[in-house]
DNA sequence: TGTTCTTGTTTCGAATTCGAAGCAACGTAG
DNA sequence: CTACGTTGCTTCGAATTCGAAACAAGAACA
């Protein structure tokens, strides 16, 4: 490979501005979060997927919602079910697969957080936007996330492992 | 306070692109740098936080630059000293202060992972984008990264512990 | 029907992160 | 000069995350 094409001012900008105001956010979103609802971001985002699908989903469909290990949800969910927000049931049409669903409790819960954690991402972001700037974020984020959903992997890959023969 | 401002679509979409783009930007970095250098994404911003200064730097002044906690960074530094990769050295003008430098092997690995690392920036997130959108990111994120800085804590807040006697 | 491959979830150990607490050196006020 | 509040770093235990491996149940196929 050729000497590598260097980012430019602005580009180094937009990189490293974009790094550490993801860092900050998370931080900001989960120390709310924290203090009000004592879930974490990614327990919020467990209920708030559940919420929003008609069905119970199994894990491997919030898997694939999510980004996190299959590992990582697994202790997540392990977590929600130990404080009673959600349920866990055998799927009857796969013996194999698990069926997670909020309880009334996971909901109450996650209504009772929203309105602040909706807060939180006005204060943090979106209300520091123009209206413009907040289409061409949306814009910029959709094109990037469309793009790297296909280029990283988030469950291991099996096809690492895979024998040509 | 009167009843949440929700978020409309175009909100959503940015909030919800930023997040998840965040997140796999971020496992994309971390897996090149893994496979390339053998350092994590914050032991790269480590040495290459130091490599842009022309002193070297006590724990505090790194520690105001990047978005992790004392003990995480102390963690950090610890690791890279082992890898021989920085040094600590003690403040002459204060006792308790620690000076991290750049050691030599250092500077070759962040020399030797920096090109892979700008080239997986680039399939990730810069290479995306046209030059416009590149510049109405960095705007947007200077503008959020700003006012997250004097909003969120990293370092634990001695405030709270306020005596009001 | 067995055999083998694939898929869905869980378990395990290691690495990282945090906040709180601990300790040591500084600086200041009496 | 001594006491006290402050600052800078480190240690500690707990929580979270990951990847690899284990396990169990479908599916494909001879």
């Amino acid at each position: 490979m050729g000497e590598p094409r260097w980012l430019n001012e602005t580009e180094m900008q937009a990189w490293a501005g974009f790094l550490e105001a993801s860092d900050l956010l998370n931080r900001l979103v989960e120390l709310h979060l924290r203090e009000a609802g004592g879930v974490t971001r990614v327990q919020y985002e467990i209920l708030h997927r559940l919420n929003e699908s008609p069905e119970s989903l199994r894990m491997t469909e919030l898997a694939a919602l999510m980004v996190c290990s299959p590992s990582g949800l697994n202790y997540q969910v392990g977590q929600l079910v130990k404080s009673g927000l959600v349920r866990r049931d055998p799927d009857p049409s796969d013996e194999r697969g698990i069926l997670i669903s909020l309880t009334e409790q996971g909901r109450a819960v996650l209504l009772a957080a929203a309105p602040g954690h909706v807060a939180t991402i006005r204060a943090g972001l979106i209300d520091l936007l123009s209206e413009q700037q907040v289409a061409q974020l949306a814009s910029i984020m959709k094109v990037a996330r469309d793009h790297l959903r296909s280029l990283v992997p988030t469950a291991p890959s099996r096809r690492a492992v895979d024998k040509r023969s």
